[in-house]
DNA sequence: TTTTGAAATTTGATGCAACAAAAAAATTAG
DNA sequence: CTAATTTTTTTGTTGCATCAAATTTCAAAA
């Protein structure tokens, strides 16, 4: 049926190679549209079509095709119809859901990360953390997000497991709609800010319960924020889109 | 840039609409390859090409191609060179890492299905858990195999959490291979029965945690008697390809 | 036998056109 | 003005051809 696996003496490269390198239009493409989606760049409901985004993205319809289909099997984009795929909107129970998943997933990656953390990366976070700050302070909220993306990828990819960081990847994807328009609203508060100190407490005692901790703390924080906006302005879409 | 959100009324279809079937040929190859790949039909290291699986299949490429870009992004294939997909290789870190998520999921998703199982679900677990018995009396592995899998799901399906059943097909999805040539050895064992049991009792007595655990437990007991197999057996693919 | 290297073959990526289906717009009827 | 209906436009799907790049084959050289 399909070819075999090769029998052969599997000439390993030696220690090098955790090569992977794949740049095709397709994957350039899925990378674009993620990053918009990540960043809230795209609001919620707003149609995609694949001309449309083979337009944009200056690509023939098959790359655009891959990024869309790809997207759609991480839940970052839905079909809302046979022939419409739009941007999700983020329900109460989606949220929920999300929420639970996240606890989970980046609970356990800051606490594997946590014995991992060179002091290089304790001081980055630290710079990323006065980045976060001085956004606050100067009202560069974009900053802030990105900033706040920033510090939490570096501590759970430190947790060297690779399949776990795509997976809360796919998880914050489907969020980044949803603080679309709240910029102001969401990333005013402080509240996070004593949690990520909190986090960089433990890492450096090298605590991984009190890390895990102030994460979920964090997580919980940003939950109570956006389920009450959520609450205020979104009951116009009941139905879940998960 | 995209087309910007409906503003209008919203027409609610009324309460049905949980819809987004979306049969299309891609679709179905998609969903074909991922169940060989689930249930260990394909042997890690098994090549696939573009145009092997669209003749298997009986598709065009294009279809091929959609099936098997998909199931990179999530994992259940990988690239092993520029222009060569195979069947990833269960190392030991990568079990490791997939266990560890593992727990943390379907224990999540166990704990939430506790209180939503109805007397005729637990009846179907009973069933399939008869199934599974009988099953190991007549060697009929591969029945072992996909009984529990029904099992674990009916399960993770009540927690009522769609994309967290998603991301745990996915986990699913990559450990099926390693399972290829491996059923006696597998199923033989008696020790995932009680697990199940005491599941099944925890589910009567509504107490999430000790479903929780009677999961985690089963897990434990495929993790230890997998990485066993994979000891002895899989020295010779070294690298990780999470 | 092993190694080397060049030729032949196969591969994935990409663009594109045709088609049926669906959505949107325009029109008509009430 | 609203609602139904028809027309027009747009959309995703699918198959396929092309092309550069990578793999495999195979024979010559060591």
């Amino acid at each position: 049926m399909f070819a075999a696996p090769k029998k052969g003496k599997e000439a390993l490269p030696g220690d090098i190679a955790p090569i992977g390198r794949h740049s095709s239009l397709g994957e350039s493409a899925y990378a674009t549209l993620k990053d918009s989606l990540i960043r809230g760049a795209l609001q919620p409901g707003t149609k995609l079509t694949l001309r449309s985004v083979a337009q944009v993205l200056e690509v023939s319809t098959t790359p655009a095709r891959d990024a869309i289909t790809r997207l759609i099997g991480e839940g970052g984009l839905i079909n809302a119809g046979p022939k419409t795929v739009i941007v999700p909107y983020l329900s109460l129970p989606d949220l929920d859901e999300l929420t639970a998943i996240r606890l989970s997933l980046e609970g356990l990656a800051a606490e594997q990360a946590t014995n991992h953390m060179t002091e290089s990366d304790i001081h980055e976070l630290e710079t990323l953390q006065e980045r976060i700050n001085r956004g606050l302070d100067e009202a560069r909220y974009t900053d802030v997000l990105d900033a706040n993306k920033d510090f939490h990828f570096l501590i759970y990819r430190r947790s060297g497991m690779r399949r776990l960081v795509t997976i809360i990847e796919s998880l914050w994807l489907r969020m980044g709609p949803a603080f679309n328009g709240l910029y102001p609203e969401f990333a005013q508060s402080r509240t996070g800010v004593s949690n990520h100190l909190w986090a960089l407490r433990g890492l450096q005692d090298r605590d991984p319960a009190a890390v895990r901790a102030a994460i979920e703390n964090d997580i919980r924080g940003g939950y109570r924020r956006l389920s009450s906006q959520l609450a205020a302005v979104g009951e116009q879409h009941g139905e879940s889109n998960a």
